[in-house]
DNA sequence: ACTGAAAGACGTACATT
DNA sequence: AATGTACGTCTTTCAGT
């Protein structure tokens, strides 16, 4: 699905970036607090809120999960670069197994990728680098994380 | 709330990983679906699930919003140094107020934070680092985000 | 597009084991 | 801790405006 801004498309988008706002807030929200919200019935509030999600503005609703609280209290940003530049660059695929891995992007710069690790450990951290240059034939370059102030803010 | 490791406290910690991962897939799954995934009842479920929200494992629900679906679809990775060594060094309290800025987190290396922002376009990005570097008195490197192959996996 | 109403599904609390 | 029941609320659909 396409998932084009919504000013382009939609007439009223102030009451949808409110239902988007309210969502990202709380993504269990009842239709009925929501309809309170923004003053319309629980039908409209219905209707729109199928509608974001059919056009791709929401791709779905999560949990948010304590990293801490499951064993991972360690983050880093690593940035990798091919050492080979005539072998086939698709490290995105030959990395997405590993779990520890939350983000992976392209970006422009001297290295080619940038991925966010989140681990138990130093030496968990330690192993992870080994296991990122060995599927991916990289070189890696890692900042660890020491304190997240801020993280997933919303972007409505 | 203190959000411990699950595996010291939870004595089928299995159970619990396995309602995260289903809640962290869909926040909006039912009671009745975990129920019948992790083949309890569904008062039992609930239970757990609540336990898990008081403890601060679960710390709250979202909606996944698509940003480029809301006119933002540019993301770059922002390292910041403070100019002044001398002046105290507060930069996340005096970020915060950016809506743009997604996550900010203080870094080991040569620079002292990490921030990960979002906007409408180049230009919206030139505007926002001259806002950066005068509300937090920094120098900024920035490394654009050209393609995100994936963002925001569970930890579980 | 929004409203209101009706039917069934779900959330929540409580008594029981 | 887990279960089953019971009640109130919410989701979902549909006819009407």
């Amino acid at each position: 699905m396409a998932a084009e801004p919504l000013d382009k498309l939609e007439p009223r988008a102030d009451v949808d970036r409110a239902l988007l706002a309210a969502l990202a807030r709380d993504g269990r929200a009842s239709y009925t607090e929501l309809a309170t919200q923004v003053g319309l019935s629980v039908s409209a509030v219905h209707q729109r809120v199928r509608r974001l999600e059919q056009r791709g503005v929401i791709t779905g609703y999560s949990a948010r999960v304590e990293a801490k609280a499951v064993g991972l209290p360690m983050v880093a940003f690593v940035s990798i670069t091919p050492i080979d530049v005539a072998q086939p660059d698709d490290a995105p695929a030959r990395l997405a197994h590993l779990t520890a891995i939350e983000a992976c992007h392209s970006v422009a710069g001297p290295d080619s990728y940038m991925l966010k690790v989140r681990v138990a450990s130093p030496d968990a951290l330690e192993g992870l680098l080994a296991e990122i240059r060995a599927a991916a034939n990289v070189t890696t370059r890692t900042t660890v994380v020491l304190t997240t102030f801020y993280e997933d803010r919303p972007p409505v």
